[in-house]
DNA sequence: CTTCTCATAGTTAACGATTTCTACGCTAGG
DNA sequence: CCTAGCGTAGAAATCGTTAACTATGAGAAG
């Protein structure tokens, strides 16, 4: 007598069994196909499949190692142009290497972070990504460390994505871009072209891995080209296009000695290129501003952006592909990807004074 | 005899009952916390899942029927700024509702579209979102209505978000907004600016339900408005910058008749504003433009973007609530979110000839 | 004619957690 | 003194699937 599943429950391989007269046994192999089954029982089989519109249940195989295993992806939001791309990028390759792709936002709040990164554990994921600069406090370290090590004891892996490593012996995978010297290299071509006071704009997050980069690479190309750099306060930027704003408006209320800025990232950028527009000052003929990350955005501006191209998709490829790939490098990886210049409209030589 | 688990295997509840040495009953329900547990023995166990820095396995617990469900987001891509606001508000909306979000990208291919709503089924997501414009041809629409109805049987739901709905007594969430009636009322603001030819450029994805809506609302205002659509010719419009800078030119080199431009989206108006300057056309004084989305490169182009503005973050939201929400509504819910048009400074008076 | 093998198919025991149902001491009330 | 009740803990069944054994019949080889 089949076994009639009740309506709203999904039919099960019993239930398939029982409608086409064989064991469940006999089911699973017609499916899986890893078994010799002779073609009149595998016909009944699969017809009573199609007939019940019968569908494996996930869960159950995992349960018994079968089955896509799953890469977590914590971002801290999905819009950010850089995030999208790094988010693509890691979909892409998990999809590739037939995994599924779980994705959680922490809005960059490092509890949630670490609360996301224990759901991935319950969940089993083989990978857990922690995408975007994320607190370097030393407790904040300590404790990615121990989830670090309590993720590879449990066979997952995490990985860090456009995050400077841990530390030496912290079983993580870490994929960065070399964004020290995108800034540098950025830097020395504004000095390059005559600017010797060129106003930073990314003050405010301290102790945020991604701007400190930038910030030392600033700091770098000034130092090897014995330049000092002026000191100023603006404004806490947020990484949007309106703290880019207020935080120029902060700036030529007070001097407008500079003639270059350096915007922590293409969207803050826009948000320059609209204040500076507003108080009536060319660009680049009396400022020239760059951005960084190379987002699309960059090219839609006017002037078009010069800027620091990361390949963020290929960061959240690699990301994925290192991980996955874990038996290869035991303990800790570490993978810098390169980082240059794109020189576009929105810089020229220094105005004289 | 406490089993010690081999290194590499996480440890299980059993583990944990032995090292404690109690039953798994008792571990489970000191973790659950919904059944009466001495103080002493409690403290034990919790010794234990933290000295074995023990986790659920979320695998084993949904197979019987605890745990947290899956929300499933099925994308053209990621990095469209469009779909990643989407998705935001899926994610956001699923996570608030306490559900995880799986998230995958068909690249526009209805095939594999399929594929991933199969294997979604698999994953006993209990939703699947559908976001974006999808195919109108009837086959397609078929098989959707089909796969609608044997996730329904299944206790999932197919949740099309920014898609029009598929029949009657589909059971299915549709999520989408007023497409056609922003092309409606954006074309209107146009003609009432003086335009009596204005440029789409937005054909070329054939039975596209996106497109399809918008040039409806364009061909719907020229009619209430007694005008006749001068025909004209591009290469397929790709939805992105390239391709509207390509077209535009296109446009370009046969007449310059048309006083505005009306883009199928703000990303393919991006590059027709380049292709515009590159002309020596000024916008909006010789030709006006105008996009559709409201993202937020519309602000960043030069001139700022008039345009259609979208609430896709909350079209996300609405599609996940109403989804998880569907005994409310057993069979069909259609929602339709209002659109409304955004004036910058890309449209002005039609320029007398 | 017996025995060995091969091709199929079924039985049963996992996987890891939850959830009845059952059991064991106590204390308190008759 | 006996038993009802309570607080606590364990045994066993269950979820849906797979995999390691077992079992059966047919045909081939001796």
């Amino acid at each position: 007598m089949a076994r009639q599943p009740a309506s709203g429950d999904r039919p099960t391989v019993k239930d398939v069994a029982a409608s086409s007269g064989v064991s469940a046994t006999t089911v699973s192999r017609v499916l899986a196909g890893n078994y010799p089954v002779s073609a009149a029982t595998r016909a009944r089989v699969m017809k009573a499949v199609h007939e019940l519109d019968y569908v494996i249940n996930a869960q159950a195989r995992a349960l018994v190692g079968g089955g896509p295993k799953t890469v977590a992806f914590i971002v801290h939001d999905l819009v950010g142009p850089a995030f999208a791309y790094v988010g693509q990028g890691v979909e892409q390759q998990a999809t590739a290497e037939g995994r599924l792709c779980l994705v959680c936002t922490s809005h960059g709040d490092p509890g949630r972070e670490l609360e996301l990164i224990e759901l991935m554990r319950e969940q089993q994921a083989e990978a857990v990504v922690l995408v975007g600069g994320g607190s370097n406090a030393p407790g904040h370290v300590e404790r990615m460390t121990q989830i670090a090590r309590a993720l590879d004891k449990s066979g997952s892996r995490l990985v860090l994505c456009g995050r400077p490593p841990l530390g030496p012996d912290v079983p993580a995978t870490v994929v960065e871009y070399d964004n020290e010297g995108g800034a540098y290299a950025i830097t020395s071509y504004l000095i390059s072209l005559g600017h010797r006071d060129i106003a930073f704009l990314g003050a405010g997050e301290p102790g945020h891995t991604t701007v400190d980069g930038r910030l030392r690479g600033f700091e770098r190309a000034h130092q090897a080209h014995q330049l000092p750099i002026t000191p100023r306060r603006t404004r806490a930027i947020t990484f949007d296009r309106e703290s880019g704003y207020q935080a120029t408006r902060d700036l030529l209320a007070h001097d407008r000695k500079f003639t270059a800025v350096f915007a922590a990232t293409d969207v803050v950028a826009g948000g320059v290129l609209v204040a500076l527009r507003e108080a009536g000052l060319r660009v680049p003929e009396d400022v020239s501003v760059v951005g960084y990350d190379d987002i699309p955005l960059a090219r839609d501006l006017t002037p078009e952006l010069t800027t620091v191209h990361v390949d963020h998709e290929e960061l959240g490829r690699t990301a994925v592909r290192h991980a996955l790939d874990r038996d290869r490098h035991a303990m800790s990886q570490h993978t810098v990807l390169g980082t240059h210049v794109i020189i576009r409209g929105s810089t020229g030589p220094a105005a004289r004074p």
